[in-house]
DNA sequence: TGTAAAATTGCATACATTTGCATGATTCTA
DNA sequence: TAGAATCATGCAAATGTATGCAATTTTACA
């Protein structure tokens, strides 16, 4: 698992201006300031910043955090923006880009195309996205999905049938890979666990490896749909090389260094 | 203000480089992205990813777990997006009715039991109302049903693949039927449009009508899941006789005199 | 301007939380 | 069914918190 320790190990400089006598009001702006600026604080940086003692930070987070300006957590404090943007509103994690990429997906979409769609929640959106107007045919394996288009009426849904994975909600065994060997589709749509411009697509699950594969080949061109995040990523178990995808969609620009090294291979990139 | 002291303004750069020290909510909050990102994780992963011990980031997951923002699962955490989809739906015609009928249907459970849930709400119900702890093998055609079965930890759901009709949700056509044709289960639970002593079960619509054929050819015996409201009604495509049928379940006392009529047929009234 | 009330601050103390580790129980897997 | 992985639990150390108190500063008001 990538999760870019870096990321937090943050060499935070805390650099004040201090005053040899602050006003209780100066510091609390301070330490408000201090907050906004790395989303969080621990009160023993304040103290010694600001050179007071803990207990008149730990007040003065206390009074902030009472006025709705901060929120106190054991040992700190972090922005409330913090906690209200990354906390899920919704119940899909990072929607507005997954609703770009499914965005991007549906203009390639064409009339009568017949496809297949992923589990995911980005395949989800997509399913979401297309329009009332167009007629596809589309098979699925994730209920979710089957779910969502069956609302659309000029979809045609076929739902490959087998076992349901609790964790999923998507047919997975045998019976929905040999289902799968029975069909080819213009388009497979699919999600991934992991991506690599080295490694290719990898899953943390040996069984849906085994789906996906049986995804790929069953489609003439397969689009991968991945938010950048999780690009350079790894796992566990393969799914196919890069090169065994047509088109990638990130909510990226095409144009992104972050997708350099996913240049030089075959790849389509939206 | 004092101006004396104002004059004295000490200019300090404290200049601070704070080590990771990462306060729980951020960590919380890290593990929740991975989750939402990936789907799935393992405690371990996020343990040596954190730098923290294995013990901690349990803490932090079943914390988690307990305030809704993720399921718990042995040796990590699965996101939370994929199994509360849900599928209630607010305005359930007779639902106390239903909900009396499925309760009924329950009891007959056994551990173990290899079964078919039909859809419609009667039957979605009866998903809803089986105990978590029960042990059973369900197919089912029908996406809401199969979505809330995924639900229970102890049920394996297998899902009859096939073309999803818009109306109804659920799997129709000859591959459905197909698919039915081979397997046999212990008991089948289906519903019904119209339902008559004499006339037997009935449908308006001639593609379920032959799926109901296949679904009770594929079972041992076959429950009938039907609110009394139903009772003494034809139409005009004809699924099967009234003898087809081993129990009839209705929100009625099995003494009610609204069932006389079903008495002299081969049929346990419950 | 003087004085009393109120607020602020740092300190000491007792209490609470967090964390990693050790242990044995439980669950998974081959 | 045995061995490995994972889990629950208790414990101790470190860290963070609440509280009362006294010293100091600020404010209110005559």
């Amino acid at each position: 698992m990538n999760l870019n320790k870096t990321a937090y190990y943050n060499i935070a400089y805390i650099c004040v201006i201090s005053v040899l006598i602050m006003l209780k009001e100066e510091r609390q702006q301070t330490i408000l300031n201090e907050v906004e600026l790395h989303n969080r604080i621990l009160l023993t940086d304040i103290a010694e910043s600001l050179d007071v003692s803990i207990d008149t930070v730990r007040r003065d987070v206390k009074e902030l955090d009472a006025n709705k300006k901060l929120r106190k957590v054991h040992g700190g404090a972090i922005s409330l923006g913090f906690t209200t943007n990354s906390t899920r509103n919704t119940n899909i994690y990072a929607l507005d880009q997954k609703i770009k990429i499914a965005e991007k997906a549906v203009s390639i979409l064409k009339e009568g195309s017949v496809i297949f769609v992923d589990g995911g929640t980005t395949c989800l959106e997509l399913a979401r996205l297309i329009p009332p107007t167009l007629e596809l045919t589309c098979f699925t394996l994730s209920l979710p999905v089957a779910m969502e288009l069956s609302s659309k009426p000029n979809v045609t849904v076929i739902f490959i049938g087998g076992q349901i994975s609790k964790d999923s909600q998507i047919s997975i065994g045998a019976n929905a890979i040999h289902n799968l060997s029975e069909i080819k589709v213009d388009y497979s749509f699919i999600g991934t666990g992991y991506v690599d411009s080295q490694g290719g697509l990898t899953e943390f699950d040996w069984d849906i490896v085994q789906l996906k594969k049986a995804v790929i080949k069953s489609a003439k061109k397969t689009v991968l749909l991945c938010i950048s995040e999780k690009l350079n990523s790894q796992h566990r178990y393969k799914t196919c090389d890069i090169n065994a995808i047509n088109t990638m969609i990130t909510e990226l620009e095409p144009e992104n260094q972050l997708l350099n090294s996913f240049r030089n291979h075959d790849i389509r990139i939206l």
